[in-house]
DNA sequence: AGCCTATGCGACGATTGTGTAACAGTCGAA
DNA sequence: TTCGACTGTTACACAATCGTCGCATAGGCT
């Protein structure tokens, strides 16, 4: 994932009406989505886009969904990937080929959208081993992803969402200092139109929340290039 | 149980992206992990380290998963140690013959990595039910699985199944977050599709439950999260 | 000093997330 | 069968939170 916002989905499939359909509803379930129609386009999107998750067709015109497969899975920073393969009924016969190929799931036409949806979610969490267990601190600063709790001076502090995503953002590199692009591509997620101003509010509102008990702002703005921490 | 506390598992998984990904939750969980990618080490290993528990993927080079486990099975000083084999779709007509063979439990992939913790903390709660670790305990609230029966202040509460099954999995780890997604997942199971609100529902009616004989409130709500207990 | 830009902050509607009641469908027991 | 318990979905209300604006203030130049 992006850190923030929506699961980047790169979407290969030749026959256009499927590929149209199949992005409209990624996107209303909340996915950016990439397309593509071939299998050498998508290796370069692959590179470009970076995706947190491939939905490949089986049968493409020059290079085939299982070469694709069989190519990402072959390069280490690409393998981790996860990848659903789409096959005709017809095809059924290459399953195991499929699976063995490296995809990790395997969904066959017809299939039901909500389906796909669900195993692509699925495969999302499976890969993206969550920050769990990692308590970050800083100062008399603790913040525990797990239970979502932030502690200052072991007293629990209350901050909505979106300051709770500033401040992971901020203290897994400490002293780094973010620009406000940055930070909105980190917390609010890739492409999304926010005005920059936006972060200063909620930096503000950050120190706000982080001080409700009293203490010393730990934020520390860095004129002309954004925000940071100590 | 290993001497400190931390339950010992073997994990034996080929592909390494996979065991590597899976190794690191099971360590964040509180686990301490010993991995093998082949049947034949893990035989050596089962020996040398005696797990607690063995996660054992089915499809392996030279000796597979399911002769591991037929072999374990067999010897009468490790056929106690639970296992649990993940199993890709495609080799799903095999489960029979996987659980015939003696496995104790059977993940299908994409599995939930949540999941897979959640059975491994419950094989692990069968053989050893002198251990704490039957009778879930938070504040006031007691929850005994063998007799189906939750207590709130000695007194005896009814639930539907739903809200018991929600209950044992938030009881399973206080204070963490769920989200929506991952309930679903616990909950339910994982490929049933069902909207994400319908959590929501069932926490009330959970809620409702808890509290129909006086008491507070001991479900949290995260906003923009998920659900935790205390 | 004066000027210009970047930042802090309060206030405002707009948006989003959540709690809950109501409803219809399913299932099993009597 | 009928009944009752339970389910998943929907609609609505309310509250939390959001993004933007306006203006005050602070910092860095010449």
């Amino acid at each position: 994932m992006g850190k923030g916002g929506q699961p980047r989905v790169l979407l290969v499939e030749d026959e256009p009406a499927q590929r149209t359909v199949l992005a409209y509803n990624l996107e209303a379930e909340g996915f950016a989505v990439t397309q593509a129609d071939n299998g050498e386009d998508a290796m370069v999107l692959v590179d470009e886009e970076e995706p947190d998750i491939i939905i490949l067709d089986w049968m493409m015109p020059k290079v085939s969904g299982i070469e694709v497969c069989r190519r990402l899975k072959m390069r280490p920073d690409t393998r981790g990937i996860p990848i659903i393969m789409l096959s005709a009924r017809a095809e059924e016969v290459d399953r195991i080929r499929g699976l063995e190929t490296g995809a990790d799931d395997y969904v066959v036409k017809p299939y039901s959208v909500l389906e796909l949806m669900a195993r692509a979610r699925a495969q999302l969490r499976r890969v993206r081993p969550s920050t769990a267990g990692v308590v970050l601190e800083h100062e008399d600063i603790r913040l525990d992803p797990e239970s979502h709790r932030v502690y200052r001076a072991d007293k629990v502090l209350k901050l909505g969402p979106t300051e709770f995503k500033l401040l992971v953002t901020l203290m897994e590199r400490p002293g780094r200092v973010f620009s406000r692009e940055q930070l909105l591509d980190l917390v609010w997620g890739r492409d999304i139109y926010v005005d920059t101003r936006t972060v200063d509010v909620h930096v503000g509102r950050l120190r706000k929340s982080l001080m409700q008990h009293g203490g010393s702002d730990p934020v520390r703005t860095v004129r002309g290039a954004g925000y940071s921490l100590g």
